[in-house]
DNA sequence: GTCTATAGCGCGATAGAC
DNA sequence: GTCTATCGCGCTATAGAC
């Protein structure tokens, strides 16, 4: 198997076991039983879990934001922007066969436990999350697709906040069928 | 010292480090060094951790449910329950020194990693604060204090998992004032 | 009720053969 | 690049003296 297959395998079952049971809850030997392979063989991809979680929050952080660009620049209604955006962690919760929450939600959690690099990292995501929302839901309100008062800068940190809220609150309820209802009372709240 | 009293004493240093850091980052041996205790006393008052949890998530959630009835039966408005309501995550956040999350919600974040029991009043602590944010949206719309479309379930749901998501994420960020922003745009949202 | 001592395990990480 | 073997630590939990 090359080098990076693997790596991508590490990648892949480690950002899974997070997602389920967060970082402290996921250890090199569960990922051995994951890809099939031994303990110290990952470090030799990974030396320590920091430098782990470190690529896996880029990996993520890159591939999420490269989606919601995607949403940004299509020639969609804002009001079909934000959806698609709700739809991206709706497809979070719904991955695989469990109920999966964001990556860096749940690592935002453990922010405490993770080091200064991933810290900053997790921020940087939140962050751009942030100010993506903020253009679309500018936009939706220059079209009057969204009618609300106030700084869209803290509706947009709202929307994020919610969303990361419901995708780990509703693991512990009614899923994603849950997840459904509070996205679409939020295009309701914005009078969209 | 009165059992009691230490009892207690571990019950409110295991809370402190679980809203900072996480049950899997929780330890006796932390406990042990914040009581000021040798190890293996702890397990006198409560043998194993899921024990420890199970006790902490039901003192928790009694006080905190308790509070939102003593809002929930007073002579307020329903802007002003609901803003009240806001300031007791707002409270959790800047108890002490250090950003806490609300227990519950951590707790959520690690659903996976917990035991039966725990799960279960985790979920009950969700079901019943969402339960008295509908009473308190209901009055506010029959008030015309609020006014918004849809569902009043739903967006009980939605604010329980705003606030939730809020503190999370308040942490990794501007704390307290990020919160305050929110809370404060949501009520605009409601047309409060 | 609190202690010392320790069992037994899982963890992250390293050494070194192949 | 993957393996076996192992280190050293922190964890939950128990035994038993005081």
């Amino acid at each position: 198997m090359s080098d990076v297959e693997t790596r991508t395998k590490i990648l892949n079952a480690a950002q899974d076991l997070i997602q389920r049971w967060g970082a402290n809850g996921m250890s090199y030997q569960h990922i051995s039983e994951a890809v099939g392979i031994r303990k110290p063989s990952i470090h030799h991809y990974f030396p320590t879990k920091e430098d782990l979680i470190e690529e896996l929050v880029d990996r993520y952080s890159d591939y999420f934001l490269k989606m919601v660009d995607q949403i940004g620049e299509s020639q969609d209604s804002a009001k079909q922007k934000l959806q698609r955006y709700a739809a991206l962690f709706e497809a979070t919760l719904r991955a695989g066969s469990q109920d999966k929450a964001c990556l860096c939600g749940m690592l935002g959690a453990e922010l405490a436990s993770l080091g200064n690099n991933s810290a900053a990292k997790i921020r940087h995501f939140y962050r751009e999350n942030e100010k993506r929302l903020t253009r679309i839901l500018e936009e939706g309100r220059k079209s009057r697709e969204f009618r609300f008062e106030g700084d869209s800068g803290a509706t947009a940190a709202l929307i994020f906040s919610l969303l990361e809220g419901a995708v780990l609150i509703a693991r512990a309820q009614d899923g994603v069928k849950q997840f459904r209802g509070i996205a679409q009372q939020l295009m309701t709240l914005l009078k969209a």
